[in-house]
DNA sequence: AATGAATGAGGATTCATTCAT
DNA sequence: CATGAATGAATCCTCATTCAT
């Protein structure tokens, strides 16, 4: 619904004729359409979250320019599970209220992106770990979700030149 | 008052009220409350996208790191202009109609980056001059406009950090 | 809960859990809301009624000025049993339809107020009974029941106050 | 509307439709439709209370009989102003919120009831002046008030009766 | 008999827009 | 040209009531 007709023409009435229930059920299950959407960010950005946070687990022993290729390869698919939805949810965030949860979601994001530079430090370039942390999970957040936006190719030439952006970004020579 | 309050809290009259002038006037000059923000997403982008390009312009006989400094400098003065103004606009237009001016700015910047790099061709490592193009606009404008947002130091530690991931990113050795 | 929230704030679904059943059990007792709220007033005003109708049986033969003073301590007492409730039901229950009940409750008073008037009518000054039944029932009803909203002292003075107005009002000499 | 169909049907859509006009106006004067009925309420408690007060002014230096006839004249006219949306008023005043505006035009009958109880004060029989204001308000508002609901006759019988009510309660001999 | 999820009619309220002055 | 009262479609939400389990 929010996808189809976005946050304001997706009318509570609507959405429960959609989801085949009554409003009055709709009502019961969420105090309001505010948290009804919260619901769906929080749902969404979890599983996003999932993705993202096994990839960088998984990578902790690659060869860096592989973790950047599996990272990336995580962001990819993250994005494309459920692109139209990631868009409004995004767009809609800070009218619902869950701008909060989106900067703890990117928080924690930077945090595992500066464990892991940590750990990795003798390959790193980057004097400032946290600063990169932030530009790196900044940048290849904002490419590959704009891509998806605008249903750009997002095959192996995409995936490949965001892994160069890190690895020039971060591995030493 | 889109920025006191949100694209939804932000009535007609209220706006009207806010500007001096009764909301018969405001129609006077907007057809409808649609126009009335198109005409300030198309204002701010215009003043963003002049202070860009004139700095791609510029920069067009100058050695490519001191090149991107220039226009990361751009950049970020673009951001200051009114930040709260462009993360509303951003945010929340987008779900209005006016997705398509925002994306216009994006598209113009492209164009504009693509440029540069096709002039410098010979200096530049990328053979996909178009994706690197979309690459370091969205990635360039990304971390600038979340570090604004966050308030994050803007000093000259940052703006370094950017000019090397695009440097890295585009120069060749 | 009408006490608690008042009849409009007082869901079926509120007062079943308050009540600790569900709202299917309620409704298994009760058809409707009305019903239910009139079962209320009903058991309510019968207990009243039950007060205050012993006491002017009781008072049959005793001299008019104690018999005020008997009658008196019943209409106290009676809204003694649960003012909280009479409030309510007297303010907000005529506006849904259990006017009547109310009505009825006065007209009974009236009824046992005039058959006491008649049988001592040799000792009453007033000319029209049935209008000094009335008159008494009201006057003494609402001075009791606003000093009780009122959380006045209802101690003795009070009392003897009203059974001079009483006394005063129907007694010969 | 109040009158014809009660609070909870007095829909704020029929209640504009009725006036005559949308209820955008409606929305455009009141804020919500509680303040439309406290409007109502307060609006009509005012015209009572004028005419009430006047009467007790009026019969400062008036023989207590008389005194007493022009007062309870003045409340039965004051009940007369529309009797039916008194009613209605003056149950809907707890769910209007305006209970503390009641209180307060009690108060202040009180007030002038106990002035003019002690400026006569050698002609009464009462001790406690202040528990006699009250006595009298009470009991004299009580019986016209439900005189007026039922639609007795409130013709020189009933005046008298209640005259007579009061000057048995408060004039000396 | 008890449960409580589901229902949906109906209500209060907002706000973009118009138009007579 | 400016004004701002008036409009009313459309929205979110409540709550009495039902009924399958």
């Amino acid at each position: 619904m929010l996808v189809k007709r976005g946050y304001e023409k997706a009318t509570t009435n609507r959405i429960a004729e959609a989801a085949g229930v009554s409003i009055g059920s709709l009502y019961q299950y969420f105090p309001n359409k505010q948290a009804l959407v919260a619901a769906l960010v929080d749902h969404h950005l979890d599983e996003m979250l999932a993705v993202i946070s096994t990839a960088l687990v998984e990578v902790a022993n690659v060869p860096l320019p592989e973790a950047a290729a599996i990272v990336v390869d995580a962001m990819l698919e993250a994005h494309r599970l459920d692109p139209a939805l990631h868009k409004v949810l995004v767009e809609q965030v800070p009218a619902v209220g869950r701008m909060a949860r989106v900067r703890a979601l990117n928080a924690e994001l930077e945090v595992l992106a500066l464990t892991f530079l940590q750990t990795r430090a003798s390959e790193i370039r980057r004097p400032n770990l946290e600063l990169a942390a932030f530009v790196l999970v900044r940048a290849v957040d904002a490419v590959t979700q704009s891509a998806c936006a605008q249903e750009r190719d997002l095959g192996p030439e995409f995936a490949a030149e965001i892994v160069d952006l890190m690895i020039r970004y971060i591995a030493k020579t």
